[in-house]
DNA sequence: TTACTAAAAGACCTTTTTATCTTTTAGTAA
DNA sequence: TTACTAAAAGATAAAAAGGTCTTTTAGTAA
């Protein structure tokens, strides 16, 4: 369903506030470890939502990921967006051609309470909710 | 959601489907140009769905793409299946690593219904479905 | 202020996807 | 049986996605 630049930062960005619960601010090389995704690559992402004001991190000693205090839930749509746009979210689920409600392709009605559902999930989820509920079942890795 | 294969695949089966009603074959040429995708990409798409028995051509003089009489509509699953595998429709939308239902990842209960939504559009509806209604929007492009 | 640590930045590489073009083969119609 | 037409096949290439590595910069703790 998605690229694996959204997967790797929403595992990544889930961990870290994970962590942060703990007390603790995990640096890229634990993080990546941990979520199993390439350490370089998952750097990058996440230096990209830093740079985007979803995470923030701090160099040097005793560094690492984390989020502000105070700082709202993140819905997981504000992520997807940064990393893939609107297209995943609107518009028509079949990609065929152009289509929207003026210009509809043969499948736009019948596909509509399909995207109205995903775009619910991910305006009501967040980050933090995911992290929740990982807790509650007490999972060790995403 | 689908990759270009699949859209190009889906609309030129479509057409291919819509023009057959009409009593005509329609060539690789005349095929593309009509749902505007790239000519040698889109025949070598088709050729790839002539072998798998999705639907017929004809070489020569008067040749081109048809479906066999009396052939079953296809259902999009059918399709989708033969140029993503069963990666998009089954399994959890969200990627959350590996994630079914004895390791479920946090949206995994969330999504189900989604998911199978999906499943149920892409198991109901087929080419000949889409064509029909085409036919009666009396659209004349994809 | 020094040594260390960890992110930031960016160059570079690999793989997959998407796309193009040329040649060959098969079939049809006249 | 010849000329023509259209798909089949496959080599090649451009673009995008995914991934790696090195160097630089900034900050912390001692």
């Amino acid at each position: 369903m998605f690229n694996k630049e959204t997967e790797y930062a929403l595992r990544g960005l889930v961990y870290i506030q994970l962590q942060n619960t703990n007390g603790r601010r995990p640096g890229i090389v634990e993080i990546a470890k941990e979520i199993e995704a390439p350490q370089f690559y998952t750097a990058k992402i996440l230096q990209r939502m830093v740079k985007l004001g979803l995470v923030s991190s701090l160099k040097g000693k005793g560094g690492g990921f984390y989020f502000e205090e105070g700082k709202k839930d993140i819905p997981l749509e504000e992520l997807i967006m940064q990393t893939e746009g609107n297209k995943t979210l609107t518009g028509c689920g079949f990609g065929l051609k152009q289509c929207d409600c003026e210009n509809p392709c043969p499948l736009h009605e019948q596909y509509a309470p399909i995207r109205e559902a995903i775009n619910k999930l991910v305006s009501t989820e967040t980050i933090q909710s995911l992290a929740k509920r990982y807790t509650l079942k007490s999972k060790t890795l995403l």
